[in-house]
DNA sequence: CAGTGGTCTAGACCACGAG
DNA sequence: TCGTGGTCTAGACCACTGG
C-alpha cells in the first residue's frame, strides 16, 4: 500500500483503515491470523510502533484479538464495543432548540431504600440527602429526576443550591468521580412519575440509573426517568 | 538490600492514575491549565512520549481538554464517555444460567416502512428481506426482534438458514460493518409485542434500535423488544 | 510568530504464554 | 523456550492556533 505523496491523515489512521478493508473484503477472515507488527512494518514502510498504535486502535474497537506469541488474530464474533456520553440535560434540551429550566420539588434528608442501597453499596436506611426535580425543555417536562447525595464524599454539598444550578451539574462541577455505572431499562410510569412528567399512568418511560464513586465511596446515585420520546443514541 | 523495580502497571497507566488523582483532589481545578507534557515527562522521570500517551488518554476520557499551542486544560463539565457492547443475545442469556434456544417466525421479503428507510438511508417501500424472531432462557420469551435485511449489500445472505443460526450471530460472522448506529427507548408493547413476549399489552418493554453499514451501504436494521427486567448496563 | 500537542522513528528490553 | 505484542526512550519534525 503507497501513500503518494504527504499524507494528510496520521500513517496509523490510514493503516487501520487499510486493515479494516482487509476484513471487510473477507482478505482476512474471522479467526485468520494476520502477519505480526514487524512484517507489517516493512510492508507499510513505517515503524513497528506505527503498527501497533493502528493494531490496538482495531483491538480497541473489537475488530481484532491480540495475545502475546499467539499473534494478532480477527476476532471471531466482532462484538464492537460502542460509546456514548450521557447527555447534560441541558445542554440536550437547547440543542433541540429549546429554553431549559428546571424545578426544584424536594430536598431533604431521608433512609435509602433497599434497592439505592445495593446500588450505591451502602447499608439500607443509611440517612443521605434526597432530591427530586423536574428538567423542563420550553416549559415542558423532559425529566424527573430522583436522586440521592452521600454528604460523607461530598462535605460541599452542604452549602450547595440547587435552585439555580442542578444538581447535576453541580456535581459534575464539584465532585468529580472515579468510576460511574449507568444502566438503562424500561417502566410504566406509576402515579408520581405521570404527574411529573405530565403523562398519563401506566406511559412506557425510558429509566436511567446512574451511581458515580469517587476514591472515597459513593457520591450520588439518581434515576431519570425520561419523557416519551426521549431517545438515548450512541454510535460506532 | 535492593529495591525490585519490577513495576507492575506500565508508567503511562500509573502517570495517568496520578493525574487522576490530582485532578480528584482539586490540586488541578476544573478550568485549569496544567503543565505541558516536556515538563511532566521531567518531573515523573519519563519520555514525554509516555507522557502524551496517558494524557491522550485522560482525554480519551473526557477529563481532559487538549489543544495545540493552548495546552491541556481540566475540563469544565468532565462529562464522561460511557462504552457499553450490546451482548449477543445467546451469551446473555446464557451468562444468566439458562438455557437458549430461539425461533424464527417468519421470513419472506418485503417494503420497507418510513422509519426503517429513514434509519438505513434507503428508499421507503424498497424490498428487503424481513424476519421476525424471538430469543429465549430457559423456554421463556427473552427478546424479540424485527429485522430488515439489505441483500445488496450481503448477497450471501440469500442462502443463509436462521432456523439453526440466528440472524444477529450470523451477520456477526458473515457481514462485518464499518459503522453502526444504535438507540435506546421505551414503548408499551403492542398487541404483537405482548404476544411474542408473553406479557400483557401496554407493559413498558426496552427498545433498541441497531443499524449497521458496510463500505457498500446499510446492512441490516432491527428493533429488538425486550422483556420487562431486561437492563443494559454500562460503566466506566 | 512561537509554544504546544500530534506523530513518527529506530532501537531496545521485557513479559506473557503457546507450543 | 522463544516468538510476539507491550512498553519505553531520545530525538525529531510538523501542524495548529493563541497571542
Amino acid at each position: 500500500m503507497t501513500v503518494p505523496p504527504a499524507s494528510q491523515p496520521p500513517k496509523a489512521q490510514l493503516i487501520a483503515t487499510e486493515v479494516r478493508r482487509r476484513i471487510m473484503d473477507r482478505e482476512w477472515r474471522q479467526g485468520d491470523r494476520i502477519p505480526d507488527e514487524a512484517d507489517l512494518a516493512v510492508e507499510f514502510g513505517v515503524a513497528r510502533a506505527t503498527v501497533n498504535k493502528a493494531l490496538q486502535m482495531l483491538a480497541d474497537e473489537g475488530l481484532l484479538d491480540r495475545k502475546r506469541r499467539a499473534g494478532t488474530h480477527v476476532t471471531i464474533n466482532p462484538v464492537r464495543k460502542t460509546t456514548f456520553s450521557i447527555p447534560i440535560v441541558r445542554e440536550q434540551v437547547e440543542a433541540a432548540g429549546m429554553t431549559y429550566s428546571h424545578r426544584l420539588i424536594a430536598r431533604r434528608d431521608g433512609p435509602i431504600p433497599p434497592q439505592i442501597a445495593l446500588r450505591m453499596g451502602l447499608p439500607p436506611g443509611q440517612v443521605l440527602i434526597h432530591l427530586r426535580a423536574v428538567h423542563y425543555g420550553d416549559g415542558k417536562p423532559f425529566q424527573f429526576e430522583d436522586r440521592w447525595i452521600n454528604r460523607t464524599t461530598v462535605p460541599q454539598v452542604e452549602g450547595a443550591d440547587f435552585h439555580h444550578l442542578n444538581a447535576n451539574e453541580w456535581l459534575v462541577r464539584n465532585a468529580p468521580y472515579l468510576r460511574a455505572d449507568v444502566d438503562f431499562s424500561a417502566a410504566n410510569a406509576d402515579a408520581r412519575d405521570a404527574r411529573m412528567l405530565q403523562v398519563r399512568r401506566g406511559q412506557a418511560l425510558l429509566i436511567l440509573h446512574r451511581t458515580s464513586w469517587n476514591d472515597q465511596g459513593p457520591i450520588t446515585s439518581v434515576r431519570l426517568a425520561c419523557h416519551p420520546g426521549f431517545v438515548i443514541s450512541a454510535a460506532n
